[in-house]
DNA sequence: ATAAATAGGACTAAAATAGTCCCTTATTCG
DNA sequence: CGAATAAGGGACTATTTTAGTCCTATTTAT
């Protein structure tokens, strides 16, 4: 259903909280108990966040993680990235893959056009975006039609 | 990945053909034939478009499948919901469902924001727009950004 | 030294997806 | 009418992906 993963979900929730201590080392564990998260589940996300250079780690007693840049210069890409692999729409998309059915296919290239458009609208959302009750507000436009979605009760009209 | 499934790229596959034969009814057995696909998953495919009213069905002998509307009246979000389910980028995105980190989650209602923008990007792309060589070429524009995907070669830039 | 943390990976369980098959119903045509 | 053709509906299995946990090794502060 173009959906990202529950991992991907727990890991802006993850993100968010660094976000909100910029700055100041968290271990796992007090990610995982102010978010309600499982601390398995959180550890995970930390280190696939880690590996991918979203935060860095210190180890050792009194180690943790921070964010390795501004919230703003997080993007919601990077973050798929990290957790999910390169974003693309169908299997097509990725650059390595092929398709077995390439030679009667009349369509892979259209959907590949719009997963990099797709990403690209991703790339331009950043952390401080996805965080709760913030503005500037996502906005799309499409073919010259403007596309705004400013809030949750604005969402309604449509 | 943010991805849409095989089933939904091959139905996009099957849809083109049935544009590509306007107005002539095709057999679920035609379909599989030409596009190469296997002819179980061809009308398990287009059982479910069926239902969902993308295309109009006739039984019986000599019977077959057709579109129900103008290519250009198809949108890749209709494809999407009909072989998917609609479109939700996550799970708290779909409007009957409870998160159990509600309380704690510092996220939810962006991603939601995000999704239904995607949505609309995704419901200004006809089925003409999907088949191969194609003009007009999806264009998005995000927070007065242009994007522009022309075609193959223009990507590369990038 | 010891305790507190992360690193890495193995592993199991659950869920979603893919694909096939069977039986029923409707329609055409001889 | 009866046979052949084709869709409708659903059950079912296998595969793949995702979720989640756990164990062991390594690093570092005190």
């Amino acid at each position: 259903m173009l959906r990202i993963t529950k991992l991907t979900d727990y890991g802006t929730v993850v993100l968010a909280h660094l976000a909100a201590h910029d700055g100041y080392v968290c271990s796992a564990a007090d990610v995982a108990t102010v978010t309600g998260l499982a601390l398995p589940t959180v550890s995970k996300l930390l280190k696939l966040l880690a590996r991918s250079g979203l935060v860095i780690s210190t180890r050792g007693a009194s180690g943790g993680y921070k964010l390795s840049h501004n919230p703003d210069d997080i993007s919601a890409t990077d973050v798929i990235d990290a957790l999910e692999g390169p974003v693309a729409i169908t299997e097509c998309s990725s650059s390595n893959s092929h398709c077995e059915h390439e030679g009667v296919c009349s369509v892979g290239g259209a959907w590949r056009r719009i997963n990099i458009a797709m990403r690209r609208a991703l790339d331009d959302i950043s952390l401080t975006n996805l965080l709760r009750n913030n503005r500037p507000v996502p906005r799309f436009r499409f073919a010259g039609m403007p596309i705004t979605v400013e809030n949750e009760s604005n969402l309604r009209k449509d």
